[in-house]
DNA sequence: TATTGTTATACTCTATAACTATA
DNA sequence: TATAGTTATAGAGTATAACAATA
């Protein structure tokens, strides 16, 4: 027996947020899977091989996300100086002030969808997402 | 002042929901949007123009869409009786097997990533969804 | 004239297969 | 031989602009 009415919620609620994530990217010009890009940049300078993981895709389809992003001023590519094969990638300062601005945008529209519930509800829609988030992780982990 | 790790959490979900439904739809080579399509067709015989509101696209692009997915049998158009400018879309007998079948598959992924939390705790994030999407419904109509 | 839908065009995004350079 | 990344190719998906048919 599975909960109808909860799925139905989470699927409707992930929508809300996909496409506010998508809208703000789109005031800028860029997609979800060029935000998606820029948001993992903020925080890591991954070779190739490893953005294809985080963003799960294949490596043409990173070569060719990288190109358009480094047309565009957003990332850069360096060579690795242990492995010459090795190609990192990097945000630039441009990049950099548009992943900053978008997620505070992000942030202030998330945050009014809530602004509704109270502080203790806020409080326990953390908790309860991180619940789902962390049995999701274990999920795909037993898939692996 | 932003709620940031509830909206990390919600982002973070949001991706754990919608890779669930890429991934089963990709199980029957279903993009994400064909399986948007299929969604909406269970329920309604929309006119091509209103398919457009619906997905959020052009009516260029719901051409497109509707060809591709007529050409695998999964979808039909009929002509208006009352307005021959007009084109309803309509699911096949494939089509509803494939998203009766597809949905089925989302529910228990879905029920799978809520069977840690206590049925209390599941009911409240029933309840605290909804608060958060119609929350979310109000915020687009007031762009409107 | 206004509206519905299609078509032409151009670009992004994606995977597969073949390739180059390096290990 | 194996691995990292690129390139060639093909197809889905998207929007803009021009178009045909109908209202």
């Amino acid at each position: 027996m599975t909960d109808t009415d909860l799925v139905d919620a989470l699927a409707q609620l992930s929508f809300l947020v996909q496409n506010a994530l998508a809208e703000i990217g789109a005031q800028h010009d860029l997609s979800l899977v060029q935000v998606r890009l820029l948001g993992v940049l903020r925080d890591h300078e991954p070779t190739m091989q490893e953005l294809g993981r985080h963003l799960g895709l294949d490596k043409s389809s990173i070569s060719g996300l990288v190109d358009r992003a480094q047309r565009r001023g957003l990332v850069t590519r360096t060579a690795s100086p242990v492995d010459r094969r090795v190609t990192h990638v990097s945000i630039t300062e441009t990049g950099q002030r548009l992943a900053t601005e978008g997620a505070a945008v992000f942030a202030e529209h998330i945050s009014s969808l809530v602004a509704g519930l109270s502080a203790a509800d806020r409080r326990t829609l953390t908790r309860l997402a991180h619940q789902v988030i962390s049995n999701g992780s274990r999920v795909s982990e037993e898939h692996d």
